[in-house]
DNA sequence: CAATAAGCGAGACGGTACGTCAAGTCTTATA
DNA sequence: TATAAGACTTGACGTACCGTCTCGCTTATTG
C-alpha cells in the first residue's frame, strides 16, 4: 500500500506533539520528557535514512539526539521499541487512498507511491522492513500499520464495484495484494531493478484479472 | 518458486561433495579443507535452524562446526559469505518445476512448496530472507537462487502453451510471479497467518487470470 | 635509584588508597571502580612477576584480577597504560635516599638497592624496563619514575656536600649516574652476571671520583 | 662501545658471502639457500630500521625478502633466531677502537660513536637492544657482540698505560664501563634528551677519575 | 508554593561478537 | 632435499554495541 516511508516522515512535530502512543500513558506529557522523545524519534529518523538499519544502534541514536544513552534505555528498552514508536505515530497520519474515478487509476496511484517509497535511496521503508526481520515489536508495529493501510485502500474496491467495473463479490483483499505484490516481491525480495512501469503493469493485470472476476468467489 | 529452504537443506554432503565454490578451483578437494567447508557449512544450517539469524555468528558457527574462527574469517569473511555459500551449494541441486499435467496444477504444487519452506518452524528460508537485509553477499545470492528457480519454473508456461490452457505470448515471468508474490507477501512482509489454501488461492487466481489474456501484451 | 621493583611492590593498597591517578578526580573513590582498579594492577604486578613482560596480556591481566576484558580496555587502554598506572601508583610512595652518614655508604646502600631490584628472579624492575622498549606510555612513566628517584636521591650528594666530603660544585644528577649507570649497564644491557661486589665497587669509584673533584666544572 | 649498529650494518654482502655463521656449517652455501639467507638478513636490517623491532615479524620479513614464511621458520626458528644471525654477521667487521693519540680523545671518539649509534632516527642499536629483552637468541648475540667490543677496546687502555697518562693497575674494563656507561643510561633506559656534549663529558670525567687512581685495586 | 518522586545525565561494568594480526605447525607439490 | 604454497590452530588485539547498574541532580506535577 502506501509506502510506510511516506507516513513515518510526515513530520518530527506530529509524533512529538500528539499524545504519545504505545506507552500505558506518559505520566509526565509536558516539558522536557515530551522533548526528549521528539528528539530521539527523529534521531530515528534520521538515522535510519543515513545509515539504514544496521546503523541504527541505540547508542547512535542517543548521541544524535543528544539524550543520555540511559534514557533511550529506559523509555524504549531497544531498537525495536523506537522503531515500533515511529511507526505508531506514522499511523497516525491522515493518508487516504487515491480516487482518480477508475480502478485502474487508482491501483496506478497507489502503485506508484509504493514504487517511489521502495526505490527511493534511500529508503526509510526498506529499512523498516529488514528492522521487522530483527525485532518482534518492529514486526507487530509494521504489520498494525500496513493493516492500516489495507484497510484504508478497500475503498478503492468498493468504490469500483459502485460504479460498475468489477464485480460485486470481488474480494478487496485479494485484489489489492494482487496489485502490488508483485512490486514488493520484485522489490525486496527478489532484488531486481524495477522501473515504475513495472508497477503500473502491475496494477493493470490486477485491475483486468479484477474485471474478468478472478477475484471472486472462492 | 521452491522455497529457498528446501533446496538449500537438501543435504550436506551435496553441499561438500559438489564442487567447492568460491575459490575458482579447489587445489586439495579431499582433505582437511574440504571437511572443513561441509562441516562449517553444515553448522550454518543447524545454526539458522535452531536460532535463527540473529543467532548465527561467525563465532557460534565456528564453534559449532568445530573449527577456529580464524578458518571461517579466513574462508568466509563474515556471516554474509557463509550464507553466500550455502546459496550457491543449494543452488547446484537438481530441483525441477513440478508437472502435473495442468497450469492450475503446476503453480498450486509450486506454491505449496513455497508455503511448506516459508511456514515450517523453524523456517530456513525466512532466516535467509533475513540474512539478505544484512549482507550484501548474501543478497546477492538469493537473489541469483531465486532467478535460477524462476528459469526453471518458465518450463510451465511453456508446457501450458503448448497445452492451448493460455495465450502464446503469456509472460512466464510475470504469471509466476503473480502467483507467487502474493504467497511471500502475506507471509513474510505482513506476516499475517496463511493457511495453505490462501496459497492455493493465489494459484488459482493467477492461473485464471493468465486463461484470460491479462499476461500478454505490454 | 632504588629499583622500580621495590617501589612498584610497595604495596596494592598504596596504589588503590591513593589518590586514583589517570582520571581528573576519581568521582567514586569507593566501591566498585576503587577496587577493581587495585585488582588490576595487583594482577599486573603478579602476571609481570611470573611471566614478565612477555606473559604480560590484556587478556591474562583481566582475567587473574576477575574483571573483564572490556573493563581493562575502557580504563586502561591497552597494557602500556596498565604499566604506566602501576608507575604512577609506585611514584607516590615514602621511599627515601638512605642516610648512613658518608657519601660512600649511601652511594653502596642505593646501588644494593639496585642490585636486588635488577637481579631478583623475577625481576619487576627488568619487566618494566623491558616493557618501556614496547609501549610509549611505559617508557614515559618509567622514565618519570626515575626522575622522581633520582630527584630524591639528590639529598645524598647535598648532605655530603655539607659535610665538606666533595667539592661544593659537585653535580648531584652526574655523579649519581656515574655511581648506579654501570650497574644498570652491566645487568640490563650486558647481561653479565653480576654481584653486589660490582654494585659496591661502582659506588666506591664513583665516590671516589667525586672526591677527586670530578663532578665539579664542565 | 662501538654502536652495534654501525657494525651490524657493515654491508649486506658480507654476512652473504661470508661464511655463514651461527649454523653448524651450511650444507649447501652456494645457490638459491645463501642468496635466500642475504635476501632474508638484508630484510631484517631494512624492517628493523623502517618499523623498529615492534614492525619484526616473520612474516613481514619473508615477504619483504621474497622468500616463503616456511623458509624463514625452517632455518631461523623465529625473530630471536633472525637477530642473532644478523648480529653473528656483525661481529665479522674489522672495527679497530679509535686511536688519537690521548685516552681521553680515545674515550671521547668511542662516545661520539655509541652517541651516533643510539641517537640516529632510526636506531638500529635501540632496535636490537628493544630485541634482545624479548628474545634469548638475540638477547645472548647482543652481549656476545658487545663483549668483543669491549675486547678490542682494551688497547686504548693499555695504551695509556704505556703513555704514562693511568696507573699501570688501572682494570681496562672498569675504565670502559665507567666510561660508556652513562651514556646508554641516559639514552636508552632514562629516555631523557641526550647530546653530543653529554658524551664527550662522560669520557671527560672518566678519563680524570682513571688519572686520579680511581679504576685501580678493588 | 513547596515537597516529592519521576525522569534524566553521567559513567562504570559484565558481556557477546566483531574483524584483524601474528605465531607457529602441518601437508602436499614442485624445482 | 630444500623450498614454495597455503590451510590450519592458537591466542591476542582493540572496537562496537548491548543491556544493567548506581549515583546524584533537575524539574513537572501535585498536595
Amino acid at each position: 500500500m502506501s509506502g510506510a516511508g511516506a507516513g513515518a516522515g510526515a513530520g518530527a512535530g506530529a509524533g512529538a506533539g500528539a499524545a504519545p502512543p504505545g506507552r500505558e500513558r506518559a505520566r509526565r506529557p509536558g516539558g522536557r520528557t515530551a522533548r526528549n522523545r521528539a528528539l530521539v524519534l527523529d534521531a530515528v529518523r534520521a538515522q535510519l535514512l543515513e545509515h539504514g538499519y544496521d546503523g541504527l544502534s541505540v547508542d547512535s541514536v542517543a548521541e544524535r539526539a543528544g539524550v543520555h544513552r540511559t534514557t533511550v534505555y529506559r523509555r524504549w528498552r531497544d531498537v525495536g521499541g523506537l522503531l515500533a514508536d515511529l511507526l505508531d505515530a506514522a499511523r497516525d497520519d491522515d493518508w487516504a487512498a487515491p480516487d482518480t474515478g477508475s480502478l485502474t487509476g487508482d491501483l496506478v496511484a497507489v502503485n506508484r507511491e509504493v514504487h517511489e517509497a521502495l526505490t527511493s535511496t534511500p529508503s526509510l521503508t526498506t529499512a523498516l522492513i529488514a528492522a521487522s526481520f530483527r525485532s518482534a515489536r518492529a514486526a507487530s508495529a509494521l504489520r498494525d500499520f500496513w493493516e492500516d493501510r489495507y484497510r484504508r485502500c478497500a475503498l478503492i474496491v468498493e468504490r469500483a464495484v459502485l460504479r460498475g467495473e468489477i464485480p460485486e463479490r470481488t474480494d478487496a483483499r485479494r485484489l489489492l495484494v494482487a496489485a502490488t505484490a508483485p512490486l514488493y516481491h520484485q522489490v525486496v525480495l527478489l532484488r531486481v531493478p524495477t522501473s515504475v512501469q513495472f508497477a503500473d503493469q502491475a496494477a493493470h493485470d490486477a485491475a483486468r484479472a479484477a474485471v474478468a472476476g478472478v477475484f471472486t468467489g472462492p
